[in-house]
DNA sequence: CGCGCAGTTGACGTATGTCAAGACAGGTGG
DNA sequence: CCACCTGTCTTGACATACGTCAACTGCGCG
């Protein structure tokens, strides 16, 4: 991946050869589409709520998360976004951002104008269907979160979110020997997934006595992927990652 | 509505143009499209978790929601859907349904092939952009829920579901006298919010009592507006209503 | 070396869930 | 037209998962 970056359009066109395979001409031109690529601390703003952005990125390095406030200053994480994701996609139909974007490790991002974007889709409207389709899978994310955040109690949604994490990152070489680097605070899993940070604090507590993860500063391992899956009661289908159900 | 239901596609044809003005030629396309119409009592089943479908639906007259179940067999609702919604356009691009469509009252749908649907946006690309954004708006509801569910009280969850239906249900006519039909149980409110059943029976008690809201049968009205609004902390923006912010 | 943030722990409070009984209403059949 | 039945709503008593608060610990970083 590292090296990739010097070829800064090569993540979205193995995000999108993920989907279907893209022809030469395809690839070509997803290449010379201009890339501003950035640096980013971690919690910092990407896009806020309320602007009318002219261009939308993909992360490229580092995890991000899309977020609301409610009145009462309570903030409820509504995704996780992790390299390959192209988080606002939406901007390209949805002139308003109803939601922000915050960096929540180190991240590089690439910005790509809405101009260029269009004119590509235009060009190629597989292109198109591709994106769309990026937009649906993150619909139907934000489905089982309220499946998870609605039915499930605290021990099942935070095994839940472990199982999508440890399957999205997988996808894009980011899991090695079952443990990957989950970079946020327990305040932020909180926010995730709707309970309190101590909560979440005693949750994982109990998680790693049962054996299903262990962690080790902010690596998460999994030990017996059956026992996790259970645990969060996880079925892969909703991320419709063709071909794969399993790690 | 009732007479439109003569000419099947013009619902969908109000629907599209209010995203932007359709040409003669898009009108005349749109009403080409074959639709089978269908009438359903309420709780069947139209679209099921695992199936492969090869058409999509518009949603004609009465309610229908979106759902899953957790293992434990708890229902969580995910969406709403009204006259004029098409609830499962993410089939035209994810093969595999994710969730459950089932009609909550007495229903008529239109069902058109997806291939029909794939000519009349390649003839017209701005008809799948018209479609896309569907999607996207559909997408920023799942994400407000999450925001609802995670992080507000029973009162003002409630408070909230009914004031995003008011303005959806007024965007479609279907509105008089801040009055409106709502054909559910308690029971699926409560799977819609995320509360048990009995405690939406005593949430709308208070809410009755608070002068939010006035019901009669499956009638609900609205008499202070502002009021409603601020008990379910609602703003707007993520319905995406071009122009409008209000009843 | 010390500051500060993240995580932990315990005591305690509460919003909401569960269970079970009763009231009510709409529809059906005699 | 009445009697019944079934599904929905209501009510009360009680249980509990989770939230809140506050103090403490430990680690990373300047």
């Amino acid at each position: 991946m590292v090296d990739d970056l010097h070829q800064p359009n090569s993540l979205m066109v193995r995000k999108l050869e993920s989907i279907f395979p893209l022809t030469d001409e395809e690839k070509h031109a997803l290449q010379q589409v201009p890339v501003v690529i950035k640096t980013l601390k971690a919690d910092q703003e990407i896009v806020s709520i309320g602007d009318r952005p002219q261009h939308c990125c993909q992360i490229l390095e580092g995890f991000t998360c899309v977020y609301k406030l409610s009145y009462a200053g309570r903030r409820q994480i509504m995704a996780l976004h992790v390299p390959g994701d192209m988080p606002d996609l939406q901007s390209l139909h949805l002139e308003i951002m109803d939601f922000s974007i915050a960096s929540i490790s180190p991240c590089t991002v690439g910005f790509i104008q809405h101009d260029d974007m269009r004119h590509v889709c235009e060009r190629f409207p597989r292109l198109t269907a591709a994106f769309w389709r990026e937009t649906l899978v993150d619909a139907s994310i934000y489905r089982e979160w309220l499946l998870n955040i609605g039915q499930r109690d605290a021990y099942t949604r935070i095994a839940h979110l472990l199982c999508e994490l440890l399957l999205r990152l997988k996808a894009v070489g980011l899991v090695e020997d079952m443990t990957f680097t989950l970079p946020t605070t327990q305040e932020e899993l909180a926010d995730a997934v709707g309970i309190s940070p101590v909560h979440v604090s005693r949750t994982l507590q109990t998680l790693r006595a049962d054996g299903v993860i262990q962690t080790e500063k902010s690596r998460v391992t999994v030990p017996d992927w059956q026992r996790l899956v259970e645990a969060g009661e996880f079925d892969p289908l909703y991320l419709h990652q063709q071909g794969r159900n399993g790690p």
